[in-house]
DNA sequence: GTCTATATCCCGATAGAC
DNA sequence: GTCTATCGGGATATAGAC
């Protein structure tokens, strides 16, 4: 049995272990995540790991895969509900922060930790569905109104920037800061998409 | 004499530890900076630095107290000589962005870091000129027409959003890159000022 | 103020047994 | 697939000499 009360179950510590390094990337975050660490949380060697994993980027990167997938599955069906794009955009940048404040650990191993996607496809495969939404927003409200990717930029800006900000002011886990973060996002995105005209770059 | 061709000059190993430390920071982040080697490119024993700072976090809030410096001594200039209050928080998102496309370590060290600042209270002070430019800017802007506290939140994201991202894609150094995103993050921040009220909680 | 030397601790990764 | 053992490295920080 593990260390730590039947943690893991034989048979899947490739699981387990990205379950334990989603609590330490919570405690000490990525920075101080370390793979012995994980090990001992788990209860196997430190040797263990590697059975599983190439190197530590690569648990990283596992980790950023499941991040992807929850963050997926929570938001889809709450934007779908959303028909105007505009709205649904503002949706998108809502929730976006929402998986910051309330997923810390998961939001880092996703959007901040910088995982190495040229050597981690499976990443890249796991962000596509969100990015394929995003896309479809952007080219709808660009649509003769503006230029998509200065929109898009401005609207990515306008999402990661209240999401760090909610991070670095050490509210992540506090519902009340959360929420107040996500409806500020939800609304500078549609300023955002009222005024998407004044994005495009000036005409030579 | 130091291993690299005389950085130190007796006297002044403070700066010089200073320096070393936002090169090493340039070249390798934030995160693999370490006192040892920082003393070694300096080219003195890896005790020596306890005599100027308590520890490494103290030797990186210097660094932090540095960039604020320098951030403010280049924008000043530039900002003062922008007379509209939206014109001028544009000039400052622009900057901000700039700063972070040309002086990545020093930009590093000043708004990613996260460094305490209650622990390291010079931080604090070195970035209050640039918090009352800032402030003054929106105060006359949300001056009856929107609620500052929104506004401030959300051009602070754009501007730290738009900074991120020009990171984040690798495209620190580059100068074209770095343009571009200034100049993002300025339409931006006028579109936001634009359509400020739209920035404000509904009233319930 | 700086050096030498050292204590103490941590990490990633591998080899080879079971 | 997991373990034991280990190599080789790096870090922070302190003590005591100069």
């Amino acid at each position: 049995m593990s260390a730590r009360s039947g943690r893991y179950h034989h048979g899947d510590l490739r699981a387990a272990l990205i379950e334990a390094a989603v609590e330490l990337i919570a405690e000490r975050g990525v920075r101080e995540f370390s793979m012995a660490e994980a090990s001992r949380r788990v209860g196997v060697a430190v040797s263990a790991p590697y059975a599983h994993f190439a190197d530590r980027d690569d648990l990283l990167a596992a980790v950023a895969v499941h991040a992807y997938e929850r963050f997926t599955a929570e938001l889809m069906p709450e934007v779908d509900r959303v028909a105007d794009p505009g709205e649904r955009l503002a949706a998108l940048a809502a929730a976006y922060v929402r998986f910051a404040g309330t997923q810390r650990p998961l939001f880092d191993a996703a959007f901040v930790a910088g995982v190495d996607k040229a050597e981690h496809p499976e990443v890249k495969a796991a962000e596509a569905p969100l990015e394929r939404v995003f896309v479809d927003c952007i080219r709808e409200l660009a649509n003769g109104a503006a230029d998509p990717d200065e929109l898009a930029a401005a609207v990515e800006a306008v999402a990661h920037g209240h999401a760090m900000l909610l991070l670095d002011e050490g509210s992540a886990g506090d519902r009340e800061a959360t929420e107040r973060a996500a409806e500020r996002a939800s609304r500078a995105t549609l300023a955002l998409v009222a005024g998407r005209r004044l994005l495009d770059r000036p005409a030579r």
